[in-house]
RNA sequence: GCCGGGGUAGCCUAGCUGGUUGGGGCGACGGACUCAUAAUCCGUAGGUCGCGGGUUCAAAUCCCGCCCCCGGCACCA
């Protein structure tokens, strides 16, 4: 028995084109292996907790609980829509959820595993409550930025533990707040350094996700699983704290499995089953070091393989929501009226599922057209429709060198679907049916007809044989496709095994065959391409006001110095006119400090100070950003230093 | 700088536990066919396998050095 888990979708956003790169090829995966007669359980849902859900619920003016369930909903229909068909699809905020996570935690403090420590944390006097997370905004203590409570988001990039944060502010009321003691509960991580090694080292998988975590697991640190937070599962030693969102979104995989069946226990204790996650590569800490270690100490089965995708660029660029480089697969693929099938044939295909995977438009009804449309499902059709026209009903004598060729291809898919390599197996389908075309085009059946109708009808049987073939072996792939046309050759698709593809009827009965894909047009690409692109450059609208609370002006760079064990950054001194400003520029890529000498540059004066690297900046140069590297702005003329810009 | 992944024809890409003439696909060009959604089929052109060394009878594949690209972190005020 297999358990096929996918990372759970975060309730406070729709789903894009990233998302579906995990949860696609696991369907796809599900769908393939349930076709090799293995017993298979697919599960997912929604996670519901956490700081993000409460602070976007109170800006839409919603109870978290009503915000949840608008994305429950929401991913719910768009998985229909695209056929990722879960067994079970649940929600951490569900009873049943509470009751499993309390489980797992108090066998973590039973086996000793969780301390409590006291630690000293932003509050709100005016809220009148502890700020965790991201509801606190302040000082990074190893960089010195402005970062959010759980990471230096801005700055170093840190996570930061509970209570680490400078200055901290409220981020509701923007009142400063003070720091308090408070006792939170840590989970015992570094225990479990040489249990993850020799775990890493033999857990399946691909090698991205993997070999991320091995260099993690040698810089441990305890990791604190409680929250000030009322939003969450209750945590047991203490119930006016709740459990951090990562320690009890993973346990959904064990409580959505209860809720589906009895045999639970098998699967999660007694360790039957192979467990298989499927993630974004995004996450694979959590699923790597945290996620196995808190099993183990638990006493529960552990993961025989972590399956992490790559990630998805658009149009070429890196996935980024804020600028815009999104597909939203509701608003935008879907209501495009678009086929599914196509997006889940783009995604398995496009390269293989450990790499970065681009997806552009154009490339898009490139794939859909040349190879969905032209190669496959033309064969099908044209096939389909000279056995209606001509027979209607096939007596069915297949060549042995037909059979060949599809047990090859069955062997290629089952082996590539073993090690995750979707393109492998995907490839191999196209290749099968272009075979068909070309043998079917080189026996020439329509002139066959006229003088020797029984050869024609070989060449139509055996040509039959590759359709019922290319049918099952792409339904795993582009089910509602392959359903349809399943029927016109009176197959239930649906309760096919692969193995079902060396199976000869005797005879087959054709019905009035029906066009299988709907070719995209260039005007319908040319839309969707259009407000895509339209949004990559939209910034809010700033009034005059704002835009003149910039202090910009001419500076002359009186001297320039690289900043050692820096690659980037070069320290400054810029004569701004009434005094000589230090500030840190990251240009040093392609700019050596001699050159930079004596150049008139523009620098926005009134920025905040800021520490890089132990250095002090106070301002900014402009650039303009080519790809990364930095073009500095110079005014056309030699002016004074100092001189405003407006 | 550290870590990971890469650099193969105009573009995408397989091969990378060394061994027959480096495979595909898109695009280009020429021809054929008409069953088929102007779909299909056959053929042609196009490659210093990032650069330089080394090991070997034999290297895209192994070793060493270097360059470049992508991602993450250190550092883009």
């Amino acid at each position: 028995m297999k358990l096929v888990t996918c990372g759970l979708p975060y309730a406070n956003g729709k789903l894009h084109i990233g998302h579906m790169r995990t949860y696609i090829p696991a369907d796809v995966y599900v769908r393939f292996l349930r076709m090799m007669n293995e017993k298979v359980i697919f599960i997912c849902g929604s996670d519901c907790h956490g700081t993000p859900i409460v602070v976007n619920a109170e800006r839409e003016g919603l109870k978290p609980e009503e915000l949840v369930e608008k994305y429950h909903e929401h991913f719910l229909r768009v998985f229909k829509e695209l056929a990722v068909e879960f067994d079970f699809f649940g929600k951490t905020t569900e009873k049943y959820h509470h009751e499993r996570t309390r489980e797992i935690v108090n066998r973590l403090i039973e086996n000793g595993y969780v301390y409590s420590k006291e630690i000293e944390l932003a509050y709100c006097e005016s809220c009148k409550r502890f700020l965790p997370d991201r509801y606190v905004e302040g000082i990074c203590p190893y960089c010195k930025t402005p970062a959010r409570g759980d990471e230096c988001d801005q700055g170093c990039g840190r996570h930061l533990e509970p209570g680490e944060i400078l200055e901290p502010r409220c981020k509701i009321c923007g009142n400063r707040a003070v720091f308090k003691k408070r006792t939170h509960y840590f989970f015992k991580l570094t225990a479990f350094q040489e249990f993850l090694k020799e775990y890493l080292s033999r857990v399946s998988g691909t090698e991205n996700a993997i070999n991320y975590a091995k260099e993690w697991v040698n810089n441990l640190r305890d990791w604190c699983i409680t929250r000030d937070l009322e939003w969450g599962v209750k945590f047991p030693l203490d119930e006016s704290l709740v459990l951090y969102v990562w320690v009890d979104a993973p346990i959904g995989y064990i409580s959505f499995t209860e809720q589906l069946t009895n045999d639970w226990k098998k699967i999660w204790i007694d360790g039957e089953a192979e467990i298989i996650h499927f993630i974004g590569l995004d996450i694979a800490y959590h699923h790597c070091i945290f996620w196995p270690s808190m099993l183990k100490a638990a006493g529960y089965a552990l993961p025989s393989a972590v399956v992490a995708s790559g990630m998805v660029k658009v149009e070429g660029k890196t996935f980024s929501k804020s600028r815009g480089y999104v597909v939203w697969v509701e608003d935008e693929y879907l209501k495009a009226s678009l086929n599914p099938d196509y997006l889940r044939y783009y995604i398995v295909n496009y390269t293989s599922h450990e790499k970065d995977l681009n997806f552009s438009w154009d490339t898009f009804k490139e794939k859909v057209n040349n190879e969905i449309i032209a190669t496959f499902g033309n064969f099908l059709f044209r096939i389909l429709s000279f056995a209606w026209k001509n027979f209607g009903k096939i007596k069915m004598e297949v060549d042995g060198e037909i059979m060949e060729k599809i047990s090859m291809t069955r062997e290629r898919i089952v082996e590539a679907i073993k090690k995750w390599e979707f393109k492998v197996a995907t490839d191999a389908i196209m290749e099968l049916a272009s075979f068909g075309n070309s043998y079917f085009q080189n026996s020439k059946p329509w002139d066959l007809i006229k003088y020797d109708k029984d050869k024609a009808m070989k060449v139509v049987a055996n040509a039959l044989q590759l359709v019922k073939a290319l049918v099952i072996f792409s339904y795993p792939v582009m089910p509602k496709s392959m359903e349809k046309i399943a029927k016109s050759i009176g197959l239930d698709v649906r309760t096919c095994s692969i193995d079902d593809v060396m199976k000869i009827d005797d005879e087959v009965v054709i019905s009035k065959p029906e066009i299988p894909f709907e070719k995209i047009e260039d005007e319908e690409i040319e839309k969707l391409k259009k407000s895509l692109f339209d949004r990559f450059a939209e910034k809010p609208e700033i009034s005059i006001e704002e835009f003149r609370k910039l202090d910009i002006r001419i500076g002359k760079i009186l001297d320039a110095k690289k900043i050692e064990k820096s690659k980037k950054l070069l320290k400054l001194l810029v004569d701004i006119g009434d005094e000589k400003r230090q500030l840190v520029a990251g240009i040093a890529e392609n700019h050596r400090p001699e050159d930079l000498i004596g150049k008139l540059v523009v620098v926005i004066a009134n920025l905040k100070p800021a520490k890089i690297m132990g250095v002090e900046s106070k301002g900014m140069i402009l650039a303009a950003d080519v790809g990364g590297k930095a073009v500095l702005l110079v005014p056309e003329k030699e002016v004074a230093a100092g001189t405003k810009v407006k």
